[in-house]
DNA sequence: GTGATAAGTCAGCAA
DNA sequence: TTGCTGACTTATCAC
């Protein structure tokens, strides 16, 4: 429904200016749109109404495509951003998760040893009746396997 | 440079088919776009190379206006995904934030438990030397300044 | 051929 | 008037 290319389009508004043209040195198309509206109307001086609507028209035709150039740049990169924000977020979110699994490792481990020591606090209390000696083997054997659970070497009567 | 809406310029070429029309009850532009290839050809017979070309320009010309169309709604979906998503990932930031925070907490109080604990264990077992009842003494002082720290009321000496 | 998409054009809104 | 954006057309690319 009409063949031609944008290219072809502009370059025969271009050619129909210079055909109708009377001084102007044929404005290009960023010289066109670059112009304000002060420096445009010097350039309208001697020209057909025609032509000058014709030329505000091209004008604002050129303001257009780029407008619609700043259009699509801004969605781009609006969703480049949303990605990026996106990549930003999940890494925060696996750091988060293995700090949470790390305190959780660190809160069993932790609990586990408390026990210990309750459990032996209580074999200390209980009485009077047992002699320091009973309570200290059993301090050693909890001491065992706490150790071979969480490899902390830390005795839980060390000064820590 | 051609001051016709879409709807006229589509409206003007079904009136050219319709001046040119052999017999076809005019196709309206639902129609010839859902139709398959095998179809349009029944409605090709006895119509101008001309207006075949025409037509199936036509054509071509609504099936890419509905492509643009899908292709504007899939950006949009899109985009709002990226935005769900976006949403989504900081709520469980948020939400392993807190965790973390508590866990920092309960960890804390534990620590602190556990080295008053550690700590009475120590004037125990440092030697047989001092009886019974000094220890509990002890005891209930830490246990004292331990509650007052993290509300718990479970002494180190409860079965918890 | 069919579908998708970048670029350009136009309409129409907003400031 | 200027700038922006939705919808449409066209050119172009991939399958």
């Amino acid at each position: 429904m009409q063949g031609m290319t944008t290219h072809f389009k502009t370059s025969k508004a271009l050619k129909v200016k210079k055909e109708a043209g009377e001084n102007a040195p044929v404005l290009s198309d960023d010289e066109l749109v670059a112009m304000s509206v002060r420096e445009l109307n010097q350039h309208l001086r001697g020209l057909t109404k025609e032509d000058v609507v014709r030329l505000k028209q091209r004008r604002r035709t050129l303001k257009n495509r780029g407008y619609a150039a700043s259009c699509r740049i801004k969605r781009v990169t609006q969703k480049e951003e949303l990605e990026r924000q996106k990549i930003e977020l999940q890494q925060e979110v696996e750091k988060l998760a293995r700090e949470n699994a790390s305190m959780r490792l660190e809160l069993d481990a932790l609990r586990a040893k408390y026990e210990a020591l309750q459990c032996f606090a209580r074999t200390v209390t209980r009485g009077p009746m047992s002699p320091g000696k009973v309570a200290t083997t059993s301090v050693i054997t909890i001491v065992k396997s706490t150790n071979h659970n969480n490899a902390s070497p830390t005795p839980f009567y060390a000064p820590s």
